[in-house]
DNA sequence: GCCTCGATTGACT
DNA sequence: GTCAATCGAGGCA
């Protein structure tokens, strides 16, 4: 199984937000196809960095290629997958993915980490283990194939357009 | 220590 | 369309 290297992810989140898309993210057993993503740079009001490094936020300082987990309104687990290079704080939002070889609900931030089991536990792991990690691309994209709109859910800084998705997939966040 | 509110979802009118 | 659930980070004292 190819594993992309982490030379993949040190670069800045909105170029790997659009690469990202149609990857294969691996979590143990389960395999699921990126379909939907948004950005988080530094200097972004929306992001969790903006305003500083703390304890919850420490791990998008450091280099790309690691998992970025929080717990939001004490109920759902985000996933983010850190970006760029350490030092500059920067993420992307993993927002619906497509189940290959398992069943659940996947199409929201919340539901997909509840559909492939991740936990806080995983806070922090790196994307370069048999356990945990994301292979090459298994369909043909093209600038045409990804739709490019604004963020979902923040306001502050909402201009900027840093979600991404595949255009005609059913397995979208947002109804 | 106390208070507020969020990168959401699902249930309900 | 509206709204509660539920907890920790971050701001303030």
């Amino acid at each position: 199984m190819e594993i992309l290297p982490q030379s993949f992810y040190l670069r800045e989140p909105c170029a790997l937000a659009q690469d990202i898309l149609g990857t294969v993210f691996h979590y143990g057993e389960k395999q699921a196809m990126i379909v939907e993503t948004e950005a988080y740079c530094k200097d972004d009001p929306g992001s969790h960095t903006y305003g500083g490094r703390t304890p919850r936020n420490e791990i998008m300082f450091g280099p790309g290629g690691y998992l970025y987990l929080y717990l939001i309104y004490g109920i759902h687990i985000l996933m983010n997958i850190t970006a760029d290079k350490a030092g500059i704080p920067g993420a992307v939002l993993i927002r619906a993915v497509k189940p290959l070889n398992f069943k659940g609900r996947t199409n929201g931030p919340g539901l997909l980490t509840k559909a492939m089991g991740i936990t806080m536990d995983d806070y922090g792991k790196s994307l370069f283990s048999n356990e945990i990690h994301i292979s090459p691309r298994i369909m043909n994209i093209d600038e045409d194939t990804i739709v490019r709109t604004s963020r979902i859910g923040i306001y502050s800084g909402k201009k900027r357009l840093q979600r991404y998705y595949l255009k005609n997939c059913p397995f979208i966040s947002r109804k």
